[in-house]
DNA sequence: TGCTTATTTCATTTTTTTTTGAAATGAATG
DNA sequence: CATTCATTTCAAAAAAAAATGAAATAAGCA
């Protein structure tokens, strides 16, 4: 019992309406947390997302991180890696000089740019990898050579195909 | 300095074709381990596959461990991971009562797996969350309520462009 | 410029995840 | 069927990741 809730549960009686609301923005950061958490992105991140995405008024930081209950340095940060992604952006609001957010929602930009940003850096070193496993490679019988050979091979293939692949995956999300 | 070693370092004065196997070796532990922890799974279950990836030869758990410098414990449930995802398979060794593993290289099918077993599953559930949202719609202006509906809508088409695509991606690794 | 408020940074704490190790279970062999 | 060896299980320990909170910095305003 007693599972980690996905949402701080402070939530008063009010108008219906209000309520809903409330009860849609919930769902949407469990969503999220859910998805993001997929991707390798920490819980906060996901949060913050899943209260935007909702959100028709963008919303300054220190609301931000009261209205999800977490600290303004976890705000600070999750908005850092939104940002990065270009997952949020910023509005200006006038007479107000806080930073208003609010969410990009073209999933296929946002994908496009987790692939170029935390996928395609790793598949860069793993071809340099793959290079240094040729140097290794323990010459004796021309048949073991070949064992190795070709499993190097489809780890070049693999590589090959992900860098190919993946960005044109994001093309193909027509959202 | 002294960042975390990717595999134990006792490494014996050797010939040299076994110096190279065993560098080849730990590229391969230290490939399997980044990818495996991009899908997120754990360390060790990338030490195994890495080792098994480069292995003429099948081995049983108690070498596996002992090789990658890792507990038995650490080594069943890495292999169980491995066993369902299907990356690796059992071969019958004559006069040994002990299971020798071999590594699933054939990177389709295990991608295939992979989706069908980790992914897939959250998207079903995404779906059901999406219903719920749909019941939480606060009713307001007709105004507001396009907002919202927009939004749900783009949900729906991610999980269902998830859902056809992630699939289809593993057809299209001819490795 | 000096003051106020917003934001970032980062050492420390908390939480979560992974590994360990030892006991329990299971399975083959004599 | 008892013994030995292989494997699993799981509570506890260790390691890794994330969140906090307070000090430092930055940025707008008067």
């Amino acid at each position: 019992m007693n599972e980690r809730m996905t949402v701080p549960a402070n939530l008063q009686a009010e108008s219906n309406t209000t309520i809903n609301a409330r009860n849609l923005e919930l769902e949407s950061i469990d969503f999220f947390v859910r998805l993001m958490s997929m991707l390798g992105m920490p819980r906060s991140v996901g949060e913050i997302y899943g209260l935007l995405y909702f959100s028709k008024d963008s919303l300054p930081m220190d609301q931000i991180a009261s209205r999800l209950g977490i600290s303004i340095g976890s705000a600070s940060q999750g908005l850092r890696t939104l940002r990065s992604l270009k997952a949020v952006r910023t509005a200006y609001v006038a007479g107000d000089r806080r930073d208003h957010y609010f969410a990009e929602t073209e999933f296929r930009r946002l994908f496009s740019n987790f692939i170029k940003d935390e996928i395609m850096p790793h598949l860069d070193s793993a071809k340099d990898r793959i290079s240094r496993m040729e140097k290794s490679l323990p010459e004796q019988s021309p048949e073991e050579d070949e064992f190795y050979a070709v499993r190097i091979e489809k780890l070049r293939r693999l590589t090959k195909a992900g860098g190919r692949l993946l960005p044109a995956l994001a093309g193909l999300l027509k959202l």
